[in-house]
RNA sequence: GGUCGCGUGACCGAGUGGUUAGGUGGCGGUCUGCAAAACCGUUCACGGCGGUUCGAAUCCGCCCGCGACCUCCA
């Protein structure tokens, strides 16, 4: 087992990892509100906790991985007194609430695997876990740290604070917030302006509601995280990951809530992704400078140059350290579209390298800075630097500068295969196989031909046939023996 | 205003108290009928001003600029 660094946004130190039950791992991410299509940002923390999820198993952890739906409670205007998302869009859309909520699951669904995210253990959703959070919230009335008035319940964060402290994960002090809250319209329920909604009593026309002992409302917007990650990985469980965005108050008041309820904090280690930025600021739906995904695969928006595969992204985002903002440009994703294919073409020829007899590069040396540049909280930049290094070995060995015995070769197959397919996930879709098969034999036979007419000196029809081929996105490589091509 | 963070070469983006990050791009070369690819070489930066130190881009202070959170947000 490696020694495995997580950098601990609650100690704001880099801790050794440490399970709280070996080897089982319990890992909570928020996930996507399905009410619209997933963009560009959604990417960030669902390709970086999947990068940690197909580590931790890379490393022989056993991982539950928990994401949630959240398909509830998420109320859309700075006041209480705000409408549903999901319910507003129904009703705009002029269908079931469900319906939107599946229509737009299935749409992020279909994004994630075209990125290669693989999916979650568990994918719980909100709306079906009303009956746990109501008890979850009987608890913390239990505690003494919730009051009901007018069929809501809220949290009490003053009376929390003193017993605990709130504002522990995202460095804030109660008395700061005090005087730093905004005075806000719809407030004068709640005893304070920062107590948050556990409990909210809805409307005769708000058209998501549940039955309960204190209204017929729904649960308030930070509750499912905290009732769902303690039904799927217990009270207490190793790793929280989410948005930078959510730290607070989201998080803050799952830890608060938890807390209060369990009596414990149930995180061990709270892990927050950075943002993707468009000319230095946070991309975000509701700053209306998001491009979604279906755009940035098909380049239809306005902002992009070309369109993107799926894998770009993928790459691009790997090639950044996750607690780094990351600023989107065309002329970055070009160099991440080209940096991949030299990455993907250097395995291609690792494939085909012959060993010898003795090796000039060292397999051990490289594996090992690879494990440290992960194990470092999950640098993946520095690993795909230290890939790149390797790459540049393995075609000097290609080109007869250096040599390779058989087991340094395995050794070094094996390492790629596992940290550029298995770990990063970089793996490119391939085409039906029949075709791909016919359509390689014809290349095969157009590219005879070109030599035929090489040998003759006939240049021009060589060329020709060259630029025919170009234009139909296939590279040709000429070698000394015959050639090489692939498609672009 | 409060809290936190960032400022790296043409662009993106790592990192460390003293040694080349890496990718993309540019330039020169090897190879080649010409290309492409590959390889070699080159392009050696760390916002500003002070301080600590034998030595700082890396630690400290101040200043400037930028961002995130404080309201739903990935």
């Amino acid at each position: 087992m490696q020694d495995f660094y997580i950098y601990n946004t609650i100690t704001r130190k880099k801790e050794k990892f440490e399970p709280i039950n070996p080897p089982h791992v319990g890992l909570y991410v928020c996930g996507p509100t399905v009410y619209g299509n997933a963009h560009l940002g959604h990417t960030r923390p669902a390709i970086t906790f999947d990068l940690l999820f197909r580590y931790l198993k890379h490393i022989g952890y056993n991982v539950r991985y928990v994401r949630n739906i959240t398909d509830v409670g998420h109320l859309e205007s700075d006041a209480d007194e705000g409408e549903d998302k999901i319910a507003k869009r129904a009703r705009i859309e002029k269908l079931e609430p469900m319906e939107v909520v599946q229509y737009y699951t299935n749409r992020y669904h279909q994004n994630m695997r075209q990125l290669n995210v693989l999916e979650p253990s568990i994918e719980p959703h909100a709306s079906g876990h009303i009956i746990e959070q109501q008890e979850f919230i009987k608890k913390i009335l239990e505690n003494g740290y919730a009051y009901e008035i007018n069929g809501s319940v809220y949290f009490d964060v003053e009376k929390y604070n003193k017993n605990y402290r709130y504002g522990k994960l995202s460095g804030r002090v109660l008395e700061d917030l005090k005087s730093d809250t905004r005075q806000l319209d719809g407030q004068s329920e709640k005893k304070n302006p920062f107590d948050f909604a556990l409990w909210k009593k809805a409307s005769p026309e708000h058209i998501m509601q549940w039955s309960s002992e204190w209204s017929s409302g729904f649960p308030g917007w930070h509750l499912e995280c905290s009732v769902m990650s303690t039904k799927y990985l217990g009270e207490q469980f190793d790793i929280h990951g989410g948005g930078i965005d959510l730290l607070f108050p989201h998080h803050e008041c799952e830890v608060a809530q938890s807390t209060a309820a369990l009596g414990k904090e149930s995180v061990r280690y709270w892990m927050h992704n950075n943002l993707v930025t468009l000319n230095g600021r946070k991309m975000g739906k509701s700053l209306g400078n998001a491009i979604s995904l279906d755009e940035f695969f098909s380049g239809d928006h306005k902002l992009l140059k070309k369109p993107y595969h799926p894998m770009t992204l993928r790459f691009f985002i790997l090639q950044a350290h996750y607690r780094s903002t990351l600023d989107f440009s065309n002329e970055a994703l070009q160099a991440a579209e080209k940096g991949l294919e030299r990455l993907l073409d250097g395995m291609k020829t690792l494939e085909k390298i012959k060993p010898s007899a003795k090796s000039t590069l060292n397999v051990t040396e490289l594996k090992e800075k690879c494990y440290k540049a992960m194990n470092d909280d999950l640098n993946s930049a520095m690993t795909i630097s230290h890939l790149y290094d390797g790459i540049r070995l393995i075609n000097s060995v290609e080109s007869g500068k250096g040599s390779i015995n058989d087991n340094d070769l395995n050794e070094l197959k094996d390492l790629y295969r596992s940290f550029v397919f298995g770990i990063f996930g970089l793996d490119t879709p391939r085409n039906a196989k029949g075709e791909e098969e016919l359509s390689g034999k014809l290349i095969d036979m157009i590219l005879n031909f070109r030599l035929e007419a090489q040998k003759n000196k006939d240049f021009q029809t060589s060329d020709n046939i060259r630029k025919t081929l170009n234009k139909l996105g296939i590279e040709i490589k000429d070698k000394k023996d015959g050639f090489e091509w692939k498609i672009r």
